[in-house]
DNA sequence: CGGACAATTCGGCGGCCGCCTAACTGACGC
DNA sequence: GCGTCAGTTAGGCGGCCGCCGAATTGTCCG
């Protein structure tokens, strides 16, 4: 039992329970949740629910925000969102049977679009990444980066984004579904905001599913999905 | 506590201990274990370890080989490989303090050049995947591909791929020391054992390490590592 | 102030899990 | 055939871990 071995282990032990990771896996449509609001999801006690968060909170995968009687608590960044689903994508996908007709358009509309943490993910995701290279926007060559075209690109849609110390900004993430790079970091929030302020896609309720009015075509990209 | 999040924590149980994640991180080298190899490694009795290996191979971590009174097991395939690597590579580093002159060496040289589980990486893997890309050798744009040029350039080397069922090409890893990617798939294990028979590149007894004479130079691309 | 409500602390219960030793199975090789 | 050696099975021990209910703290609001 090495000393590495331990440390793989520690973090592995994070999601290794089943309300733990119910809870990592709500937390990734970006937003703050309070504790009570969790322990209902997960189908646990408010007391227990309180546990693991602090298990959580303590191994820097979840922050907290106490506001008054209530303890929001959020994924602590994007790296560990991206964590999160990436190791949700690379588990092998047992190929889920729905049961319901209801059920088969949830999936789809889940597959088609949504939000990862807080940039666009699904075929909607993907291919807005794909897009992007094509035109030369990103580039490969050396990681990803922004090429001065994409900058321009960014600038002409009117896209402000945010730069915060510490987050690159362009940064590919594994999709869940489509099992290729969507694109994240501060230039992908930035463009998952602005579609959604300008409408050119919206919240489905009730999860991370997105509706889509025109979407890549609004983004005045070629492709569409 | 979802299906969905059972199913990830079901994954991440099998990382979740102490002992299975140390045997995990030495299986990365490729090679097949005997059980008892591994039980003096991680330090604990034969029964012990044939327990944790009847987990692994149940959960598809691992595949065996029953030769005689010897088990062999190693990493199911490269995309085990990679989750592992991509996991360890995810969780936040800490900054490890080497206590001794023997400990620094040791890892400066893993940090240089090693094999991930079938192909190069380290410094010497990304920097062979960067001047690839640099030369137009693989492909960015659509995920990651093989471009005709790089094709000619591995029939020129010599490089002979072998196919498998399944096994893309080429496929990025993502390298735990450098935290870029490097050079995976049928492709990046053909070019490192490529390396090995021609000896540009040696194995450091002991681990993982790589002894580099030459490398990229030998293989005929500009960037020094 | 006092009731309602979010969250936590405490104590305790049950079960699973990792580990061991001892005994057994089965292959190898003289 | 018989010792040797790899691996497994069996049995049992100890501890940790997830869960709960009851009681407590702390905040909000009428």
């Amino acid at each position: 039992m090495s000393a590495e071995g331990e440390e793989l282990a520690g973090w592995a032990r994070m999601l290794a329970d089943g309300t733990r990771a119910t809870v990592c896996l709500a937390l990734l449509d970006g937003r703050a949740w309070t504790a009570t609001e969790l322990a209902k999801l997960a189908k646990v006690s408010r007391p227990t629910i309180s546990e693991h968060l602090n298990l959580l909170v303590g191994g820097g995968l979840l922050t907290e925000v106490r506001q008054g009687r209530h303890r929001y608590v959020k994924l602590t960044g994007p790296d560990t969102a991206e964590l999160i689903e990436g190791l949700a994508a690379l588990a092998p996908r047992r190929t889920e049977v729905a049961n319901s007709l209801s059920a088969v358009s949830k999936r789809d509309a889940f597959a088609r679009a949504r939000t990862c943490y807080d940039h666009l993910a699904g075929k909607l995701g993907v291919a807005l990444a794909d897009a992007m290279t094509e035109r030369g926007l990103i580039d490969w060559s050396d990681g990803i980066a922004l090429t001065p075209e994409g900058q321009a690109w960014l600038e002409n849609l009117g896209v402000k984004v945010e730069v915060r110390r510490g987050r690159p900004a362009v940064r590919s993430c594994l999709d869940v579904t489509e099992r290729r790079p969507h694109l994240a970091g501060a230039v992908g929030a930035a463009l998952c905001s602005h579609a959604l302020q300008q409408g050119w896609v919206s919240h489905i309720p009730g999860g991370r599913a997105l509706k889509v009015n025109g979407a890549v075509q609004a983004f005045g990209l070629s492709s569409g999905v």
